[in-house]
RNA sequence: GGGCGAAUAGCUCAGCGGAAGAGCGUCGCCCUUACAAGGCGGUGGUCGCAGGUUCGAACCCUGCUUCGCCUACCA
């Protein structure tokens, strides 16, 4: 390909698509786990069949890929498995949504096999999208092993598993206290249930005592009214001395024509005594059937248990026939309405009630009392806790532990039972008589009576029931397979820590019970991506960043239209700020681009902060890289990789070199293994830091301007064979550190560096891509002190020289005549190799001066570069002589003010006993540093007084 | 209510015991034949507040303030 055809601005579009297709086409991202070499495995956080991917999912594959690529070139058996979740209850709520639009008609309505049916539908339809997606981000997913959690092997891996936990009495079926969705019509975990604040209001009952005066009443407050129906007892500190009197005594519940105890409690819950004397009357109403804690103080207590709200939410027996069928809100109005006729009620006042809401579908959660299936979950967190305890698996941040420790040693059991369809049903079989066989297979009869034709238990598994076994029943289990020994556990898990209860706890649990071994080494949670002002990003708000459109690029158009279909609350608000924002909609920036902010923009704290600008910053890096790169193949005619490599490692190979080369490779070893030990220890934004830096500072605001002089192309050095020569080994030195740059930067920008990498001269036969090279190490025999000391000395001078140009604002191109005192002949020799690239750098004329006396006639301006170094600029009568001196003065200000703290720290006895004798040496030398400089700022300033 | 985290340049964030840093922004100058998605130079900070430990504190300890994020059945 001709290297005139590269454009001056990298086209990410094109590009993407012809490597993505080729690394698939030639099975690179494909792990062979027959491979003897050491195993490196990531399971993919399977993304919900419902969702496509966020920025999320945007961060947590790209750091996942950058792990992967990165252990993949180090030669690692790297495994990276793909795969969907079901996410059971949020497919019904969307297609439940869709069914009552299009249809008018519930999911019973319709009956399960309908329903199913669509499912799986919506699922082959939708189920593709998300891994279309991430193929567009370039990650190196082990495609051929992607799966899905309710495919044929991840059916089986869950019956295995629920049937050996209830052989081994880990899973159990009992009635208990559950949060039910009414909406949904099925219960959720106590982590599915959101808790808020709402407004709403407590209300003071008076509940008449039986047998006593009209005047005889104790007065209850609550913020449920209508759950007195279920009443069975009212409550009262065993110790309260108010209520002695009253213990043992009934009351007449109003409204239900109930008499219910009055019962004295004496409990501690959460520290505290229950009930709180201190609180309202000191009195609670106990509705043992709706309300969790008045469930447990009637086991206490021997309470009757009265349910009268149903599956729907509805008000029913044995509740009064004039309630039966009111929805719980409905019923609280009347109830009150009928409370305040009778003249029970007391008192209403506003008041924040803590509403339990169903993360999914939204309804306000019922506390309801039912029969489902149960993980005893203690003795799972035991082995996992110990686990963590023993550092098997390690938490990245490591305050992380703690979270997953607070969790764990609270652990309550785990209700995995579901009233929905969309998911694993539930292995246990009943015979007409209702004896329970849990079982693989279909069982032809009753394990306990041998009766046949048993019915399947309606109910299905909650969907992290089946997340909780995908690291090992993604490789194969319970079969004992090829992939499970090898890939199994997996190196690390990349996930967000919002899901460490729903998810990480749960695969240790599962992992170390049924394969003995913890499911992965170490955990590293991300942070969240928020928007440029803190905010979380949600549709509602508007404030999304779709990593697609950041890839593809969006018009406004398409941006705004967006807004419309979520329907927020504030449209015009939103749109106003995307205008603002990104006027002419989001360009194309490509997945290199976003992949690379996102790499370094995780820097380990809690949140990101992303806006479209923050992209642009790093897809300017990009292109940066790309021009550099193109820069560069202009200038490989006649480069020949093979001479050059025997050159180099040849027996002189360095000698050969010029400072400036010896320098950038000196250079690009300090980037080699800063990239690594930030990799190391996940650290992301580290690791991108340092290639930005090495690309963007050194590779090209030096290197390539020092090579220039060298590389361009003239009669004169066709003619002159060492000048040619030398054109070779700079040649050679560019395309080598751009090679090894592209490895490095590979993992987190694959596309452009492949499409660079093909492009570059390259010496022995490699690898036909990219991502299948080595990954770079540091060589040390490359690392030259030497050379970075007079390239330091260089880029000094050269800053020095075209500072004083600007401060006498003298045109950039106009070259200027420099004297540069230097104080011994040693300085003197060193900086004579690099003068003539000081001159072409700064555009200026360098000649020496004698640095022990000022020979130079007056009326320059002067600048001290260390305390070896100055640079003056005869400027005769345009030296701004109070200019200069006010420049000079504040030089020696600053400079002074070291010296001072650093005299004072010296001549602190203390600080002389006391500290290490290294620090002192170093304090010793700094200080005759700062004086020597302070000598030579005060000598220019004396001269100044000679200006005209 | 409990837990965890964060406060450093205008913004976003590194630094976590011995010289206050980066990127972006801002202000100048430059279309210098890789790149204006660029180059060069400059400006900018009592490191949230108050104590303590130390020869020495942005960094360790204590308290306070302000913001995040989890978590919780206070009638």
């Amino acid at each position: 390909m001709s290297t005139s055809a590269l454009s001056k601005q990298y086209e990410p579009t094109e590009v993407e698509a012809r490597w993505i297709r080729f690394w698939i086409e030639n099975g690179f991202f494909h792990a062979d786990e027959n491979s003897p070499r050491v195993p490196y495995s990531i399971t993919l956080p399977p993304p919900n069949v419902t969702g496509s991917l966020h920025i999320g999912h945007a961060l947590g594959s790209t750091m996942q890929d950058i792990l992967i690529r990165w252990h993949r070139m180090r030669g690692d058996n790297a495994m990276w498995m793909p795969g969907i979740d079901h996410a059971s209850i949020a497919v019904h709520v969307l297609l439940e949504k869709d069914l009552k639009r299009s249809e008018n008609k519930t999911r019973f309505e319709l009956g399960r096999d309908e329903f199913m049916r669509r499912a799986w539908k919506w699922k082959e339809r939708s189920g593709n999208r998300i891994s279309e997606q991430e193929k567009l981000m370039g990650f190196s997913l082990d495609w051929p092993r992607e799966r899905f959690t309710m495919d044929e092997r991840s059916n089986r891996a869950v019956r295995e598993a629920f049937v050996r936990l209830y052989e081994e009495g880990l899973i159990f079926r009992a009635k208990r206290m559950i949060n039910w969705d009414p909406a949904s019509e099925t219960v959720v975990s106590d982590l599915e249930v959101d808790t808020v604040d709402e407004n709403g209001s407590l209300w003071s009952i008076r509940y008449p005592i039986v047998g006593g005066g009209p005047d005889d009443a104790i007065v209850v407050a609550t913020t449920r009214p209508e759950t007195m129906l279920g009443d069975t007892a009212v409550a009262v500190h065993a110790k309260d001395e108010r209520y002695l009197a009253l213990h043992g005594k009934q009351i007449e519940l109003p409204l239900t024509g109930r008499t219910i105890p009055i019962v004295p409690i004496d409990i501690i819950r959460d520290g505290k005594a229950w009930p709180d004397p201190a609180f309202g009357t000191g009195a609670v109403k106990v509705t043992p059937a709706h309300d969790p804690n008045d469930y447990a103080v009637s086991q206490i207590a021997n309470l009757p248990v009265l349910e009268v709200i149903d599956r729907q939410g509805k008000l029913m027996a044995p509740a009064p026939a004039k309630y039966v069928g009111m929805t719980v809100e409905q019923a609280r109005k009347a109830v009150v309405a009928d409370l305040e006729a009778g003249g029970f009620l007391v008192e209403t006042k506003p008041y924040k009630v803590p509403r339990g809401r169903s993360q999914r579908s939204g309804a306000v959660i019922e506390p309801m009392l039912m029969e489902q299936w149960w993980v005893k979950a203690k003795p799972l967190a035991d082995k996992a806790i110990a686990a963590v305890e023993q550092g098997k698996t390690k938490f990245v941040p490591e305050h992380y532990t703690k979270t997953f420790m607070h969790w764990m040693t609270h652990i309550e059991d785990w209700c995995i039972s579901r009233q929905l369809w969309w998911g694993h049903q539930i292995p246990a079989y009943y015979c007409a008589d209702g004896h329970v066989t849990v079982a693989r297979e279909q069982p032809a009869a009753c394990k306990q009576c041998g009766k046949p034709d048993l019915r399947q238990d309606d109910d299905i598994l909650d969907t992290w029931f089946s997340s909780g076994l995908w690291p090992f029943s993604t490789l194969g289990w319970p079969d004992k397979t090829h992939d499970l020994r090898t890939f199994y556990p997996n190196s690390v898990l990349v996930t967000a820590p919002d899901i460490i209860f729903f998810w990480v706890a749960r695969m240790m649990m599962m992992g170390i019970h049924f394969m003995g071994k913890v499911p992965f080494k170490s955990v590293y949670l991300t942070s969240t991506v928020v928007d440029e002002s803190g905010a979380k990003m949600s549709k509602t708000k508007g404030n999304v960043i779709d990593p697609l459109d950041v890839v593809n690029g969006a018009t406004l158009d398409t941006l705004l239209a967006r807004v419309d279909q979520e329907k927020p609350p504030d449209p015009d608000e939103i749109k106003k700020r995307i205008k603002k924002q990104s006027p002419e909609g989001m360009p194309a920036m490509g997945a290199d681009a976003l992949r690379f902010a996102l790499a370094a923009l995780n820097t380990g704290s809690s949140r990101i902060r992303l806006s479209p600008d923050r992209i642009k910053e790093y897809r300017n890096f990009i292109n940066k890289l790309w021009n550099a790169s193109r820069f560069a193949l202009m200038n490989f005619d006649g480069y020949d990789p093979a001479r050059f490599e025997a050159q180099i490692h040849g027996p002189n190979g360095r000698t050969g070199l010029g400072v400036a080369e010896r320098w950038i490779l000196s250079r690009l070893q300090h980037a080699c293994t800063a990239v690594n030990t930030a990799l190391e220890a996940f650290r992301f934004a580290d690791a991108a830091q340092a290639i930005w830096h090495f690309v963007w500072n050194e590779l090209c605001d030096w290197y390539i301007e020092l090579a220039k002089p060298h590389l361009h192309q003239s009669e004169e050095l066709t003619e002159d064979p060492a000048r040619a020569a030398r054109r070779h080994v700079v040649q050679g030195v560019l395309a080598t550190a751009l090679e090894t740059t592209m490895r490095l930067l590979h993992p987190f920008a694959p596309f452009v560096t492949e499409e660079i990498w093909q492009k570059l001269p390259k010496g022995q036969p490699l690898p036909e891509s990219l991502m299948v090279t080595v990954f770079p190490e540091a060589d040390p025999e490359w690392i030259d002190p030497a050379a970075e000391a007079e390239i330091g000395v260089l880029q000094d001078i050269t800053s020095a020289c075209r500072m004083l140009k600007q401060t006498y604002k003298l045109p950039p191109a106009q070259s200027v005549e420099v004297e540069l005192a230097v104080r011994s002949d040693a300085t003197r020799v060193s900086i004579e190799k690099f003068k003539d690239l000081v001159e072409r750098m700064a555009k200026v004329k360098a000649t020496f001066a004698s640095g022990q006396e000022n020979t130079m006639t007056p009326g320059a301006a002067k600048t001290v570069v260390n305390a070896e170094v100055e640079v003056r600029m005869p400027l005769g009568g345009l030296v701004d002589a109070a200019a200069e001196t006010k420049r000079i003065a504040k030089d020696i200000e600053k400079n002074q003010k070291d010296i001072d703290a650093i005299e004072k720290k010296l001549g602190n006895a203390d600080f002389v006993d006391r500290a290490p004798p290294d620090v002192i040496a170093e304090q010793r030398a700094r200080l005759a540093d700062h004086q020597a400089i302070h000598a030579r700022l005060a000598e220019a300033l004396a001269t100044l007084g000679a200006a005209p």
